[in-house]
RNA sequence: GGGUGUAUAGCUCAGCGGGAGAGCACUACCUUGACAUGGUAGGGGUCACAGGUUCAAUCCCUGUUACACCCA
């Protein structure tokens, strides 16, 4: 005997081991041989995070997809993993060595450093998916994937080597967002923009020779002291003269040009701007237009470095900002301020740091090449998204697609595959600095060296991991460039020579060294889709579950990911990644606010799963993923369909109790009893209609109509109907309802299965006890399919049961009749179906309308309320119990209501043009409807009448 | 500044070219042998506003307003 209320907490555990237990997770598994594929591939959440609610979100679609799949006989897959989140890692470990006090990250040293992060992976790492199992989630955990493996570490080397040699990726001297917390490069995506109340100084440069100025507006004073020129619009009629002369630029004495460009905007500030090459993009290109070579004035932690002034170094660039306006207030240059609001770049993340322009050396990918298929694949519908609106987005980033900047000077990560080594003397760009050191990109260092072998000659190659600032490296290096650049010149090389016996073996050691940068976390999270089924290796799981079906994630990683994946997915494998995105919705409170822990807001998944249980969890996520909007949520929501589950168990629980056991090879088909018909055909149109929105990734829909279906119809009709049924004395017929409940409450499990895994895969296992044996755990039983079930005569019978049970018991509470009272029932004018009908459910209709009789007549009694239903009318007989009055009351407010509705009617069945124009079926639907109202309006008034 | 989306019951949200829906909340009644995490019945909406298209608009189009988000 099932308990009164279902406990989640006593159950999830033991149901979830149950399903690890039976390998029912695994790729494959309870698929048919020959099985067609699913698969999924999990956006692998950071290994620092833990479960929010957009996670459970996300994992529950997936798993709805994935258990819908898996039940429908697919070969399925959900390839979970985690991600090394490169940044946000790095920070926790470091963070946690200051909090203990221990050594910091530079005085440990790289190797030290990253065991240490590896140890942190191994004890912390596993929480988020820990997380996930605790949701229900049916990924195959025997494939778990990090995307620093060695496996996906070699794909992502592969990767690298191949677009190197392609030229899409490419070594470069940009400008780049620097975090000057972390000393990093971050990609623009990374950058997040906030308008800021800032000001704006106009500032009055001295000319050269001249007694004139020019005034140059600026929102960022400090930069002044890595000004190269002033620019101002060629058609400028105001400083026309002036292009071609020189400013002085004050504090620093520098002369610099002023020239003519179209970047400046005449109509803004004074229409003269000043050019920073080095501290502003659009400056950057100013600069190299107009071959101005830019002059970085900060440090790595945007400090001033020692390019500017004495007094101003090593300031920081806040503090350098109030130094610089007082003395240029001083000088007089500080013509006025304004305030404005201005666009402050900050690090997406924290939102506190701001993000700095900086001239750096970094690795790029060319983006541009790599979208064009990717774009062609969705604008040529081979990957479509849902909901479909998101393609516009995805097509407005590919189509302006800026260089990827992939090298993050950080130590967690994929260590960029190259080496780096001096270039030999006859090298054309041996005396260009800006060229930088010769550079082998390999797989591995074995390839890197004999690369460089073929550079250097039957030179000794030796590799210097301590890094390039290690004195031993320095001075190898040191060595060999001196004597290359000493034998470019004869006289040189034989006075060293001959000083040197053993000079000519002084550049006979070539050092190199590795880049020690690593690469951007998203780039090893782009090959997620092939990485983790073993490309580049030519792999089963490769052939089998590539490429993937179903994309799900939120559009808030659709530049950083989704583009990506496509791009890489293209390049690597030519063929789209997955063939459709989902994209969810955002999970807001319930006022709408987005969530965050500083606001409060924040609900929190694991304590839904607590409280409620994770079906309902997951049920509430499911019914309010409407596409293409964010949700708001609200607990109430949570703990309606926590009572939803236990109103199923309760059903289950009823069902048990009145001997409803399953009937081997029953066929639904078979039965009898209307009731029975009815029920099973109701159940085969609430299959179709939750498959078909599973079908359209429309979960809002499939829930809801689950829910319907369970709650409003089965357990609210069904089984209040087969009440009389089981305690009445016809055998057959209750076997015959017994064996249908059993078989209908089967098909709910199943249909309801996808949503809430957990109870009904506890129902499964109770109500199996009894009747034939299971031969399956419901997670790998086979999807319902009732195709041709439906029983259009059995339906129409029940809705006329329902609307009368509904009819009568309406006319009781609204004329005050006791609910415990059990009441007379007259049928008038009943033909034959309708006469049928009642006596085929004379039980039912007693004890649901609560009557003590039922009779046929031609005569109505005075004082009776009266109820119209088909051809005949039911009536109360209720003299003493009923208010005349109220009762007259009643019968003109239906009349009053069936003149509306004829009269809406009317108007659009007198309008030649809608007789002219609208479709025939409309037309004659509203004749039928016209036609109906006018006959229970007729009967309305009778019923009046005799009421008087 | 450019773009996208949303506006429907007190709240959270579905829906849709031809009869305004659900859950929660609310009101009344009911411990009827599954379930009070329940049952029955009910009240409650100018479908944001203004135009337009159409025989017909909550739905399609345009504009306005408000809110949200994305990009610069």
């Amino acid at each position: 005997m099932l308990e009164k209320t279902y406990d989640p907490a006593a159950v999830e555990t033991r149901i979830y081991e149950g399903w690890q237990e039976a390998g029912a997770f695994k790729a494959g598994a309870g698929a048919k041989p020959g099985a067609e594929t699913f698969s999924i591939v999990i956006p692998p959440p950071n290994v620092t995070g833990s479960l929010h609610i957009g996670h459970a979100l996300n994992n529950t679609i997936q798993d709805i997809l994935i258990r819908f799949e898996r039940m429908r006989g697919k070969d399925v897959l959900w390839q979970p993993g985690t991600d090394h989140a490169g940044i946000a890692t790095q920070m926790i470990v470091e963070r946690q060595l200051a909090e203990r006090q221990q050594p910091g990250r530079r005085e440990m040293g790289r190797e030290k450093f990253l065991e240490r992060v590896w140890e942190w992976k191994a004890e912390s790492g596993g929480t988020i998916l820990n997380q996930l199992r605790r949701l229900g989630a049916s990924a195959d955990w025997s494939r778990e994937r990090f995307t620093m493996d060695e496996g996906l570490s070699e794909a992502v080397r592969k990767v690298f080597v191949t677009l190197y040699e392609k030229g899409l990726i490419y070594r470069a001297k940009r400008l780049v967002n620097w975090h000057p917390g972390l000393e990093t490069a971050i990609s623009d995506l990374e950058v997040e923009n906030i308008e800021t109340n800032g000001k704006m100084w106009h500032l009055r440069y001295p000319i050269e020779g001249s007694e004139e100025t020019i005034t140059v507006a600026t929102t960022r004073p400090e930069t002044m002291l890595g000004d190269v020129a002033v620019a101002v619009h060629p058609d400028d009629e105001r400083y026309k003269h002036l292009v071609g002369k020189h400013v002085i630029l004050p504090i620093v004495g520098r002369r610099i040009p002023i020239i003519a460009d179209e970047y400046a905007d005449p109509e803004l500030g004074s229409g003269a701007v000043k050019i920073t090459p080095a501290h502003d993009f659009n400056d950057f290109e100013v600069g190299q237009r107009h071959g101005l070579k830019p002059i970085n004035i900060f440090t790595t932690t945007a400090r001033l470095n020692n390019t500017v002034p004495a007094e101003y170094r090593g300031l920081d660039r806040f503090e350098a900002r109030d130094r610089i306006i007082s003395e240029l207030e001083a000088l007089s240059v500080l013509v006025w301020v304004d305030d404005k609001k201005i666009m402050v770049p900050y690090d997406e993340k924290s939102k506190v740091v701001v993000i700095e322009p900086f001239l750096t050396d970094q690795w790029f990918v060319n983006a541009e090449v790599l979208a064009r298929p990717a774009l062609a694949s969705v604008k040529e519908g081979r990957t479509k998204f849902v909901p479909k609106a998101y393609e516009n987005t995805y097509y407005a980033w590919m189509e302006n697609i800026k260089p990827w900047c992939i090298s993050r000077q950080l130590w967690w990560g994929h260590q960029i595959p190259a080496w780096y080594g001096p270039r030999l003397n006859t090298d054309p760009d041996f005396n260009n600095r800006d060229a930088g050191p010769k550079c082998f990109v390999a797989e591995t260092e074995a390839e890197a060296i004999r690369l460089a072998q073929s550079y250097y000659g039957n030179r000794k190659i030796e590799v210097y991991s301590a890094g390039v600032n290690a004195p031993d490296y320095a001075k190898a290096l040191s060595t060999f460039e001196t004597a290359q650049r000493d034998r470019m010149n004869a006289d040189t090389w034989s006075m060293r020579k001959h000083k040197d016996p053993f000079a000519e073996l002084s550049d006979s050691k070539v050092p190199l060294h590795r880049d020690e940068d690593v690469l951007d976390t998203w780039f090893s999270s782009a090959l997620w889709p092939f990485s983790t089924m073993g490309w580049p290796h030519q792999t089963p799981e490769l052939a089998k579950y590539y490429p993937t079906d179903v994309l799900v994630t939120g559009f808030d990683i659709i530049f950083f990911w989704v583009a990506r994946m496509m791009m890489m997915g293209l390049e690597f494998t030519g063929t789209e990644p997955f063939h459709t995105v989902y994209m969810h919705a955002l999970v807001r409170d319930e006022k709408g606010q987005k969530m965050s822990k500083t606001k409060g807001n924040v609900i929190d998944p694991l304590e839904l799963v607590d409280e409620y249980g994770a079906d309902a969890t997951r049920f509430t996520l499911a019914a309010m993923a409407a596409q293409g909007r964010d949700m708001r949520l609200a607990i109430a929501r949570v703990e309606g369909y926590r009572n939803f589950v236990t109103k199923l168990w309760n059903a289950a629980r009823f069902l048990e109790m009145n001997g409803c056991t399953r009937v081997e090879a029953f066929d639904p088909r078979a039965n009898t009893l209307a009731l029975n018909r009815w029920i099973v055909g109701s159940t085969a149109r609430a299959v179709a209609t939750v498959t078909a929105a599973l079908d359209d990734y429309k979960f809002n829909e499939a829930a809801n109509a689950a829910y319907d279906f369970v709650w409003g119809t089965f357990c609210d009709w069904y089984i209040e109907l087969a009440k009389p049924v089981f305690t009445g004395d016809d055998e057959a017929a209750k076997a015959e309802t017994q064996a249908t409940a059993a078989f209908v409450l089967d098909q709910i499990l199943k249909l309801l299965h996808p949503f809430m895994p957990f109870v009904t895969e506890e129902l499964w296992a109770e109500t199996g006890k009894t009747g034939p044996a299971r031969e399956k755990l419901l997670i790998i039983s086979e999807w319902p399919d009732l195709k041709g079930f439906e029983d259009t005569e059995a339906q129409a019978e029940l809705d006329w049961l329902v609307a009368l049970i509904s009819g009568i018991r309406s006319v009781r509470q609204e004329m005050n009749v006791p609910a415990g009272a059990k009441i007379k029932l007259l049928v008038v004018g009943a033909g034959d179906v309708t006469g049928t009908r009642v006596e085929a459910n004379l039980s039912a209709l007693t004890r649901l309308a609560r009557l003590d009789s039922v009779d046929y007549t031609s005569d109505v009694p005075r004082d009776s309320a009266q109820l119209i239903l088909g051809e005949a009318t039911f009536v109360l007989p209720l003299a003493g119990v009923i208010d005349l009055d109220a009762e007259r009351t009643r019968l003109k407010r239906d009349i009053a209501k069936e003149t509306v509705e004829i009269d809406k009617i009317d108007k659009k069945l007198g309008n030649e043009q809608f007789l002219a124009k609208a479709a025939e079926e409309v037309i004659e639907e509203q004749r039928t409807r016209r036609a109906e109202a006018e006959d229970r309006r007729a009967r309305l008034i009778e019923a009046l009448s005799r009421l008087s």
